[in-house]
DNA sequence: TATGAATGAGTGTTCATTCAT
DNA sequence: TATGAATGAACACTCATTCAT
């Protein structure tokens, strides 16, 4: 119960960065995110060591939970290509929540950028798999790289959102997803109808572009 | 070339911006800039009225740079798929001499978000329409907005390149383009298709494939 | 008591900047400030938003101490001579005792002089006016205005202090006030006889003394 | 000739550091007295040793040139009150042709204020002396001290110029230097009476209210 | 747990002054 | 003489973090 109640504060400290960070970016004060959540400054200081890992932990938890959420609907997982709208939607839906942290997503809010990056990196990089890998499990054995492939949708899919954003002020994660799907769609079926026999213009075979 | 040393110094310390902004993010400070462009901090001032405008320039600077080299290049365009070939590996070019914008280029080096990010917008913007527009010269009537199009797939690079950085330091810039490609091309030759044929909005979903 | 320790510190840090704009005018500094007041910079802005608001906030508090010891010696006035030798020796006191106010008074202590010289001078004309009643309940009708009566004793006071203390370091409040009582008491009661009288406006040039 | 046109350079920027000092106080930038003369920076520098001087001058000459104005009526000396009439109307004059100086006089433009308020004091005694000089050449034995009765008179005048200037953006020279004469012609009358002969109420003998 | 007063290192920006041309 | 690009010391102000209560 005790634990009940301090969950809850910490989930509403992290509710007002989320705000925060989301109306004026890296500039956002502690202080402002104090009084926001109705507590005082030194309380974010119980529950975050730091204002770095308190953007950090916020980011986090959005990401799981964004997870956590879509977990559930790829376990009625049908074929590749429902799975893939599924997510695409689903990714929509969660960005029109998170409008804020698309735009924070990317900005370092304190110095030492590369460090944090590499952990929102890891942060994304978990939820990638676990999504590439229900894609996985309905078409096994894909040309392209699978989570390559997730990676593309969704840098498409985000910039999209943030021309919508930027020229309208929102959007509308429905016809935004079809979109993107107008452009993911087909080369998902391109890349499978390799995978069944006829390459036409030899898609594979270039693979993991590392250094 | 009293001009000429005025705009060399110029260059130089935005030369200096570039690589403090990519390895300190908006952290990176005047003082550091002005030290490693080997001036005075107020002469940084002389050209720039502040830290805010400096980095504005710079992406903009750089932007417009990007557009200069592409443009040549598009002038010798041939058909929409070799357009696009190449655009793919000119951003690809561009994105591996500038990393450190890319980390950069949705953060907020000050205070002041929105704004800011509005300008850099509105930059990335006009080098996207002159794009289009070459696109369109050689593929008139497109069943997709070629606007949007475009930011996907430089969305799509993008992220893929960051995903290569943080997992492996750099990326190979051909490499790259081509996975970008395996998925770009066959949605523009869809578009084609379907501009031949009889279709006439949506592209997802007409022929389902087999899981 | 919470409420007591932090008007004294507020009340210290007030008393450090006097000490300060005294000594260095204009260019002290929030650091000297916080400095001789024993407490850390940020400090001072915890109880005035700018050095601007915390030099403003000394001239209104100087100038609100002065009106209330004031107030009370007025309201045992008698005669408006007694009321005017009250003024003038207490405001040779007060001047003595805030020498370097008299220094300060008419500085801008920041840029936009403008605005902080409007502040200023509201905050001394609300103490003319509460004097100028003060005369006025002793002796209603005047031929001149008692405000200008009052602001051009206040003015040859002033410059008769600062004059003295140019020259010998110091000056002595009861001689000083004697000398402007010298000049101005046989003014006052011109303007009496006058009232009582038969002229109308113009004191000088009815009677021209000879050579 | 060529010292001719040095001096008219002097006299421009001079010109310049006046309607700069006035309008933005101790703020005024060297930069901007230069703009306005429409010289370069460093012009002003082969004029002035450095911004205190400039300003040093600046009021040292203004002083001077209201001392020539002056003496030059001073010659044509009637009796005192006609002497004192003069002096009253003349400063009102020139106050009124540089009202800035008024808002500046007492300003420190740079640090280490002790040191330029000792000068300005200088200049201003100076010509003090010169008019004390002119009224006791008509009266000769006066029973207060004819500088201070100068100075108060001064004090009284500048007090309410900057009263009339704050409360309605100008002021009349003739109408202010009336209401002065008002309050200082009977002081002298009494003084001179006293001189005569009738002691009404013991003016004389604080004398000089020093340390 | 919770508070919020206190801290002080850190930074963008200004501007008087210099000096090579 | 005249210029104006370059300098860098100086300063107001911010804010993450601490700690006594």
């Amino acid at each position: 119960m005790e634990e009940g109640r301090t969950n809850e504060k910490r989930g509403t400290i992290l509710d007002s960065a989320e705000r925060l960070f989301a109306a004026r970016g890296p500039a956002a004060t502690i202080d402002e995110i104090a009084r926001e959540a109705g507590v005082a400054k030194g309380t974010v200081y119980l529950y975050f060591p730091s204002k770095e890992e308190l953007y950090l932990s916020l980011v986090e938890d959005r990401i799981d939970s964004y997870l956590v959420q879509s977990r559930q609907a790829l376990l009625e997982a049908g074929p590749a290509e429902e799975v893939l709208r599924l997510l695409v939607h689903m990714r929509m839906q969660f960005v029109s929540e998170h409008l804020g942290l698309l735009n924070t997503l990317f900005q370092s809010c304190v110095p030492g950028t590369a460090h944090i990056h590499e952990r929102i990196f890891r942060a994304k990089r978990t939820a990638q798999r676990v999504f590439a890998e229900a894609i996985e499990r309905s078409l096994p054995r894909l040309s392209v790289d699978t989570e390559h492939f997730l990676i593309m949708v969704s840098g498409m899919a985000d910039h999209l959102v943030m021309h919508q954003v930027y020229l309208h002020g929102t959007f509308d994660p429905e016809a935004t997803a079809e979109t993107v799907l107008q452009l993911a769609l087909p080369s998902l079926k391109a890349v499978v109808a390799e995978e069944i026999g006829e390459h036409e213009q030899s898609l594979a075979g270039t693979d993991a572009p590392g250094p």
